[in-house]
This record gives structure tokens, sequence and C-alpha cells, in this order.
DNA sequence: ACATTGCTTGACCGTTTGGTCAAATCGGAC
DNA sequence: GTCCGATTTGACCAAACGGTCAAGCAATGT
């Protein structure tokens, strides 16, 4: 295997710049559209149209519905966790986690798609992402739970399950993105204006980190 | 008037006992399927099968998928916010607090379809019960939010945006039930044990209930 | 100019699915 | 038992949808 050597994935195919363009419109378009009706809601002719193409020519550059889902959700995983990996067991708890949790509350407010689209995955039983979520997930879970177990030892946070407190992190970051309408509905007009985000990102860091401070 | 009242809503049809049976099977059904499915996943034939009937006997109760989906959704909401409700202005506010999250928490144990169902109606935008979310959602919130507003103001809790830690209360109590699937994924074994559930709700509680505490 | 390859689409197909209908069956009142 | 409305269902329909195909169009190298 001199000529091409034979990597984990596909591989070869340098992605003409037009195949570029219309792969990124189409995954943008489907994160769209996944997220608002979820991966059956979802109607290729609807992805195809958001994208400027028609429904065969999508077909040209992804092989079924499904392939898109995959991809659109796979790129939104990634992404989705940066912030969490980058954790540092070195720094100061209190503030690795103030800065983690406003990360995914910032992401949040500016992707609630994404958020939205893993909502709905998990939701539904994770059909695409299980495997994921019980191997590179898991892991990478395992590791973060060592370093906040390391600092709850160390005195510097509150005795604290650390899966459970990741899991209520998780949840109220993941909450202001996916129950956006809820929160809109219930506070009303206040919820678009500038500022509302840093007030939830106040409030709910002012909670978790309380009840997380050594006392 | 005199022989029928007009009510606000439907009314007289005492229901015969088969009726009410075969409502009660339907409905429980279908809150199976479409907590699994969502409601565009979610078929009729799957719902009548489980049911344990054709489906055009189930056409022959509700009269559209939209109708049994509108049914179960308004079932599951009163039951849902029953406890919220029952939040008592003149009990101790952490006490309160504590009965209320582990209500949920139980809720969230016992029946996570219902949240799930909930969970997915909302990312999807609400689309049924979004004249509730905006009406009585909002004014039941606004009354427990002026009790909470009271119980900082009497220095019985930290200063904190009563909406936001409500927010926060419902964001972990449902992730429980809706991310059952990804919590279950990273912890492993031990997610199913008996008193998984009681050592969730100790250090749930024992995060919020520490970060709202005066101080 | 032309051929080759990559890109695009209108028309079409088979399946799934929400919903209808007429006919069959059931169950209680008399 | 007989009757009549309530209940049940097999067969069917129309629309929506995922996916295919063959033919058209554009770009690039020679």
């Amino acid at each position: 295997m001199s000529p091409k050597k034979s990597g984990t994935a596909k591989e070869a195919k340098p992605l003409s710049r037009i195949q570029e363009a219309n792969r990124k419109a189409i995954l943008d378009a489907a994160l769209d559209v996944f997220a608002k009706s979820g991966f059956r809601g979802a109607t290729i002719d609807e992805i195809a149209g958001k994208a400027g193409m028609s429904k065969p020519n999508l077909l040209y550059y992804f092989k079924s519905k499904r392939a898109i889902y995959q991809q659109v959700l796979e790129q939104t995983l990634s992404e989705w966790l940066t912030p969490f990996a980058e954790l540092d067991p070195n720094g100061d708890p209190v503030e690795e986690l103030r800065r983690y949790i406003t990360a995914k509350l910032k992401m949040s407010e500016s992707n609630p798609n994404a958020s939205k689209l893993f909502a709905n995955e998990v939701i539904h039983g994770a059909p695409v992402i299980s495997d994921f979520l019980t191997t590179s997930l898991k892991a990478l879970v395992d590791e973060k739970a060592k370093v906040i177990r390391k600092w709850v030892g160390e005195g510097k946070l509150a005795p604290i399950d650390p899966y459970h407190l990741i899991f209520t992190i998780w949840a109220t970051t993941q909450h202001y993105a996916d129950f956006d309408v809820q929160i809109r509905a219930v506070i009303g007009t206040q919820a678009g204006k500038p500022g509302f985000h840093e007030q939830a990102a106040q409030a709910v860091l002012s909670i978790i980190l309380h009840g997380i401070k050594p006392r």
C-alpha cells in the first residue's frame, strides 16, 4: 500500500471548491431543519430548499437522509464537547468550572440548534450516537470526574459526586438552549433583550458555584 | 339553557365503561409512542397496536393523531405541575424547595415518558402548547416567583433571581428523565441499581440548596 | 472545437401513513 | 329471542416522502 495509505475513514478526495461550498450549505440547512423537526420530521426537500438546491442534487452529495444527519451530529458533538475537554486539572477549580459553564451558556445562546439537535437525539434513545456515548464520551467524563474528585480530595470543592455535578452543569446549560421557547413564554418580553443571557449566566453560576464551594 | 349548561369544554357524555377503558389504553400507549418517537415519528398503527385495537377503532375514539397528542399532553402537563403549584409560601423556603425538587426527581424516575413528551414538544417550538405556556404557566410561575422573591427579601434565601432558580430546578430534574440514556451510557452499570436515584437527588439537592442558602 | 468529467434537475417509483367507509359484530333493553 | 345503537375492523384512498434515473448543463483541459 504505497500509493495510498489506508486511513481510519474515507480519504483522498481533495473536495473541489464547489463541493465544499455545497456540502457546507447542506449541513447548515440540515442543522436548522433537524433541530426544528427532528430526524423523522425533517424532509430532504426542505433541507435541499434551504440549501438552495434540488433534492437529487443534495443526494448527489450525501447518499441518504441518515448520512446527512450523522454528519451534522458528529460535527456538532465534537464542537459541543470542546470546552469540557479543556477543563484544566491544574487550574483553580471554581475558576475552571466558571469558565466552562460560561462557555457552554454562550454556546447555548449562539447556537441553540446544535443543542436541540443533540437533545433530540438523546431523548429518542440516541439511536445514532449510542456507541459514541458509551466509548468516547464515557472516557472523557471518567477522566474529568477523576479531576473533580481530586479537587474535592484537596478540599478545593465541597464533597460532591463528580458525575452528578457534571450532569447538573449539562442540564442547566442545555436548558437555556433547548427550552428557550418555554423560557421566552414564561418571562415574556425581557427574554430577547441584550443582557438577558448575562443575567442567566450570573444566576446559574451563583447557584452552582456557591453550591460546590468548600464549606 | 335549562337542560344543558354550556360549559367551557366538551361535556355531557357520561362515557361508558368500555369507552373509559379504551380511551385510557389509547392514552397510555400514546404516551409511550409519542415519547419514544416524537409526534411526527409516531404512527397511529403503533399506538393502536400497543393499545390492543385496530387503527380505525382508535380513530373511533379520537378523531385524529393530533387529538390524541393534545389530550396526552394536557393530561401530562397538569400532573407535571402539581408539585410546583404546591410550593407553600408559608413554609420554610429551603424545606419547601427540597420537597419540590425531591418530588420532581421522583416523577422523572417513575414516569420519564411524561418528561420526554413535554421536552420534545418544547424543543420543537411548543406548537401545541405555546398558548398554555404564555398564559397558565406564565401566571403560575409569576406567582411562585413572587413567593421566592419574598423569601429572598426576608433573608431566608440568598439573593437569587427567582426565575432562574426555577429554570435551574426544572433543568436538573428534567435532565434525569430526558437524558437517561446518556446518563446510563456515561456512568455505566450502576445507573439502574437501586439507590441511584436517591444518590442523584442528594447530589442535586446538595448543589442547589447550598447554592441558595442565605450567606 | 470538442470531449470528458463534474454538477444539476424534472420526472418518476415504491412505500409509508393519516384518515375514511361500509360492512360485520357485539351487548344491553325489552 | 329480537332489535338497535355502540363498537370493531378489513379494505381502501390520497398525500407525503425517501430515493433513483436518465438526460441536460457547465467547466476545464487539449
